[in-house]
DNA sequence: CTGTTAGCGCCTTCAA
DNA sequence: TTGAAGGCGCTAACAG
């Protein structure tokens, strides 16, 4: 083992207290430049650096953030979605120096676990939750503790009162709905992921406005649900092509699911756009090199990790936030999957 | 701020010392069943929960592991790899106790101060690497400071001396390309993604070797390179249709690579595996649901984490590896991209 | 089997 | 502008 330089070698090496040499590292204003040079000097020779969890300790703070990922059990994990968030988080905290502790549970109770061992064991000073789900144990958890945390999308139970961020998905699958129908689409489908999942349901619920304001009927039979990623959205198309009136457009809640979905209908013979046009969300990078490249809405996943990142420093510093919901805004990317009016 | 919970507490409460709760944490062999008893039971009441930083301070380790992505600047974060090799190191880390403090840099820079702030400051026992490049300052960093640190893929200098969990990709390469060739293909092209990156190299590397074993010349003008993500293979394709003598099949390094691959084939009237054979490696999710599925190399993305977090838990703990390559096994999974005899 | 004592490396009053 | 002293919460000898 090399010597671990501490401070107080450094205070040795310079002939003045440990004190000093916080406040130097510190860089606090009334040390007189001459001892900082002094001290700095022996730093570098030394090769000082400061012990972050003896600092920690002290100042009872780890400027760490817990990251909390859905249960990695499921495929879901290999949305580009949770890269991308990951990256507009750690983009805000480096420049921050925040850090991210990555949570790895496979099962809730794991993750469970996890969260209760950073947030106890005072590891990290809030927590970002990557998903949002009905009936959340570590969300009472967190309440309960008063634990500084922010999730990324629309909690189900009280929205007023976490700060979470999140798209107006609502006027999202309205808008794309109603640009469907702005090009001559008026049978048009929805297939949505899991039907529990809020964004599902606040996009399908945007579509359903946008129907009824173009006076066209909802049709029950019309919106299907199928696993996030399994099978790529395989029995939603098969059910839809078994309906009396096929649609002549389908709103995908994913891009991924999307792509399941084309392939599907091309397995029947059906061709996107030509025969039936497909609109989604979400923007991935898949969405434009695919075949056809996917009209999407673009939700700045990017954003979102940004902005999540920022609201959690905020409240570990005990700045107060203007409110508890943050929308980070959309807009649709038009490409070749959707027929146009001529 | 409510009342912190310490070891002295529970010592107070018990009329017992506080090394003696310390012990109860331990679970220290020598201590009487009835105190542990007593001291667990106050720990219930009291609310208690070891201070992990006080305690790392202290043992002069954290149990966590530094994991560095690429420069997040680029798209290649979007490859579904690196959600699936984290899953995979998440699943041991978990069973071990140990935590991912995840990087974030967007730049090499970035990325360095980082390194260099968890390593100097203690904040982490060890690093993993998630790729691989050429002249890379943290690796000469952590080779320097003699720094417990594993790299998932191949390191291009020192071989022999840093501990790296890879695939065997120039017999994965050959492999599939033998399939290829089994099945009556002799003009098979390579498109690898970025030149420089080990992976590329040796996959291609493979492709040769089968090529020769089967006595089919190797030409310059069959290989190409693309950027990892962008674009998506396009340029690639372009060249590959200039080409006087067509080829009838293609050696894509990536699976993502091939999506790009395939749409743009058919916008030129292609189709696959008709007209032209494809087969790649990674076997990702998309791999499955796209049309026509891809024939790839699985190469057991979530074991490559696994193991990687078994390799640098082993040399926080100071135990001796085996060997410092470790390999793991790769296999064909065999779908409709490959046109086959008849 | 248990208590006492000393730190881990740092920051922060308080005093000078 | 600086130093001395105490403590963050925990563990690990060393005693007993």
């Amino acid at each position: 083992m090399i010597k671990i330089v501490t401070i107080k070698d450094i205070a040795k090496a310079t002939g003045c207290s440990p004190s000093t040499v916080s406040r130097v590292i510190a860089n606090n204003s009334r040390i007189s430049e001459k001892t900082k040079q002094k001290v700095r000097k022996a730093m570098q020779d030394l090769g000082y650096h400061p012990n972050l969890t003896a600092r920690n300790l002290v100042v009872q703070s780890t400027k760490t953030i817990g990251v909390i990922m859905p249960s990695s059990a499921d495929k879901s994990l290999q949305n580009p979605f949770f890269a991308e968030v990951l990256r507009g988080i750690g983009s805000y905290f480096h420049q921050e120096q925040f850090s991210i502790l990555l949570s790895t549970g496979q099962t809730e109770q794991e993750k469970f676990k996890e969260v209760e061992r950073m947030v106890l064991g005072k590891y990290v000073d809030g927590i970002i939750l990557l998903y949002s789900r009905l009936n959340d144990p570590i969300i009472d958890f967190l309440k309960e503790k008063d634990f500084p945390f922010v999730i990324v999308g629309k909690p189900l139970e009280y929205k007023n009162e976490i700060v979470h961020v999140d798209n107006d998905n609502i006027k999202a699958g309205k808008d794309i709905t109603a640009y469907l129908i702005e090009n001559g689409h008026r049978r048009i489908s929805f297939i949505g992921g899991a039907a529990d999942l809020v964004v599902t349901i606040d996009r399908q619920k945007g579509y359903e406005m946008a129907l009824k304001e173009a006076a066209i009927p909802v049709l029950k039979e019309y919106a299907l649900h199928t696993e996030f990623l399994k099978s790529g959205g395989r029995e939603a198309v098969e059910q839809i092509l078994k309906l009396e009136v096929k649609p002549d457009a389908i709103v995908v809640s994913d891009d991924l699911i999307s792509v399941g979905v084309i392939s599907m209908l091309e397995e029947y013979g059906l061709k996107v756009p030509e025969d039936i046009s497909l609109a989604s969300f979400n923007n991935i990078y898949f969405s434009e090199i695919i075949k056809p490249a996917l009209t999407t809405v673009d939700i700045q996943i990017y954003q979102l990790g940004v902005e999540s990142a920022k609201a959690i420093i905020k409240m570990c510093m005990n700045q107060k936030l203007t409110r508890k919901r943050i929308i980070i805004p959309h807009d649709i990317v038009y490409r070749e999957s959707v027929r146009l009016k001529k």
